[in-house]
DNA sequence: TATGAATGAGAGTTCATTCAT
DNA sequence: GATGAATGAACTCTCATTCAT
């Protein structure tokens, strides 16, 4: 069942093979239903281990989170090329975002799910991760808004909404994707593209957001 | 502190008063986190009379589920006029939810925080609520393709993936709303409205979804 | 092994019987080495029932310290008489104290050994009773010095270091008499007046205190 | 923090750097509450070798108990002349014992209050040195019996409750005047050796017993 | 001589749940 | 219709102790 049993590893080697059982086991039990004892036999050492090392089950969940956040926010980061179009910066930050999370069920089930509902500590953490790619798509919009030659006429704090609305729509889909079977995460892309560079009525209208080629 | 004493009321009343107990504690508390206790005495009654009306930790947790995913629907629907244009309808739905969300705090987040993060049973109750949501923007998508006297030129299944972001979207930025103070439902509403309707693409523009006078 | 196990009792009844294994097992094994279970089955309850009733192991071992503080100085406050002479009344005080203490040896060790040795909070609960004790004994020896026509001349912080002498003497001797076969606490008493009224100087010169007849 | 590390020390100062590490938080925390990994860290040693050269925990403790005790009674015995009067010898030995139990707290706390409360084998311990002092006194009572020209009229069992007693006062003390602020190791020996020597009855006829000049 | 890595066993505590009235 | 009394089971966490090097 859990890891097979060598013995007398380095400490940081011990240290992931725990984080790695207390992501998947907190992401599919829930922070409060999953047991220390659980994790230490799936990561296939002994529970004194786990403390010695994480400390108690509080650190143990804020290390997992931590780690998992830096683990998404990296992977979007190096998914995006920082000197082409606002459109183009983001139809590749939601694939490397979804693809992301659909590689990483688990981690995204720890941030998306559990870190939020089980205590302010633990919501500040990813809190924390979500502002900044909040703050990326901000800069996006405003982006595109200048290179449209405007200054957007909607006030800053509009914005904001603006950028919390995508930001929340990809977190859904990301839920959606990883539970409809055959959603690839292109396609994830693709529609939230779609949806929130053309909106609904040019959609209507057949003028369709183009992905790029690649 | 909690429900006056009241003695030896008609049993509906008293589940009533259970529930409301039961939504607040597992609302604020998280549904493990919430103890029997707590929803007992908060209910003004004995422990086991809430095991005898609503029978167990798990099922007392449904009938909340139930019950609040019932009056959300509600709400939104008794705001919708059936026979006015789909962006009508749509601008009508989204104010009706942001404005049951933020009044009713601890029903939302049994809704969507706690009910998605404890089981897959728990999850099912929520799911049948949401796809109901889905379904009518599903609808309204398709009306207003029709009003644009259009077949829609992408697939079925693309639309599931557009109602989807759109809901996406809205759940998200409830929690948002809710969270930022002097955020009201109206601009909740509108942001979102500009967001699907208009699409970023246009509000760049200036070509933004203008809201109806009511 | 622990008592009969009697169902159903009334909460004020049980908590004695518990307080009863409590002291008994605090008493013998120390208050870290007690544990909840050991006390538990001594009681014949369960340990959460223990838990429902006393809170916790330091409040259990507090209630524990203050029924047989309260106990042991209404035992010595009982055996004084009040309008008699400082020396019959520290002899009549010393008996029932040694009488007590004798009577009900798990109590005196958790009052003496384990209170004292097991954190400021517990010692504090002690040391309550143990400044009655020494007040009461302090005003005896001013009495006699009133007796004896006499203002002490020594100073007033000096009278403290006696009584204190005094009081641990009569602790030591307590816990001596119940460590020596055959030792009544009419003897252990009558040791200590002669000691400390008559001084071993006088005793080595035949001059040693009598104690009254009753 | 603790000692500083240095490594390679020969065997003999490598444990008596355990030892004290262990004496200082067997009578600061207690001995189940002082932790073998705490003992290890003050003494700037790995756990494993705190075993290689302690064996146990029980051994650890017994070796603390012996080495204080040693060291009471040496201080004790190095205080006091033997061809001086009874009364001489005793207040050498008082004033020599408060010493010590005011320069060494902890060591005076494992001894009185720790090896005490936590099984018999330790108490046993204990014992030994206290005999050796109960012996002491009374061999010191009886040589004043002696210098008074008097066979003591009172039974040879009679005695050892006065020097039970008087070295209980004497242990008292030394907790008393450790947690009094200002009362010296003098002070608290002349306090004892009134009381003892004169008795109350004869200070209260001011006739108190006479510190030699020294 | 010395230690980083590891654990069996057991502690205090809490909780959902039921019985007897 | 309602409750005071009671518990089995599980949880987080700690500790004395040892192995392999």
């Amino acid at each position: 069942m859990g890891a097979v049993k060598t013995k007398r590893m380095p400490r940081a080697v011990r240290e992931q093979q725990m984080l790695d059982a207390a992501v998947r086991t907190f992401g599919r039990r829930g922070y409060m239903a999953a047991s220390m004892d659980e994790i230490a036999e799936l990561a296939g050492v002994s529970k004194p281990l786990v403390y010695l090392y994480l400390n108690s089950k509080e650190d143990l969940f804020t290390a997992c989170i931590r780690r998992e956040a830096h683990a998404l926010t990296a992977a979007v980061r190096s998914g995006v090329q920082p000197d082409t179009p606002a459109d183009r910066q983001l139809w590749d930050g939601l694939r490397a975002f979804f693809t992301h999370t659909a590689q990483h069920p688990d981690g995204w089930a720890v941030l998306h799910l559990q870190a939020r509902t089980h205590g302010d500590a633990f919501a500040a953490e990813v809190t924390a991760m979500r502002e900044e790619i909040v703050a990326f798509v901000t800069q996006l919009i405003l982006a595109a808004a200048r290179a449209a030659h405007r200054d957007p006429d909607f006030p800053e704090h509009e914005i904001a909404g603006l950028a919390e609305a995508l930001v929340g729509a990809a977190e859904s889909l990301a839920d959606w994707a990883n539970a409809t079977p055959d959603v690839t995460a292109r396609q994830a892309a693709a529609t939230l593209m779609n949806f929130a560079w053309a909106g609904l009525g040019n959609l209507m209208n057949s003028d369709p957001w183009i992905p790029p080629v690649s």
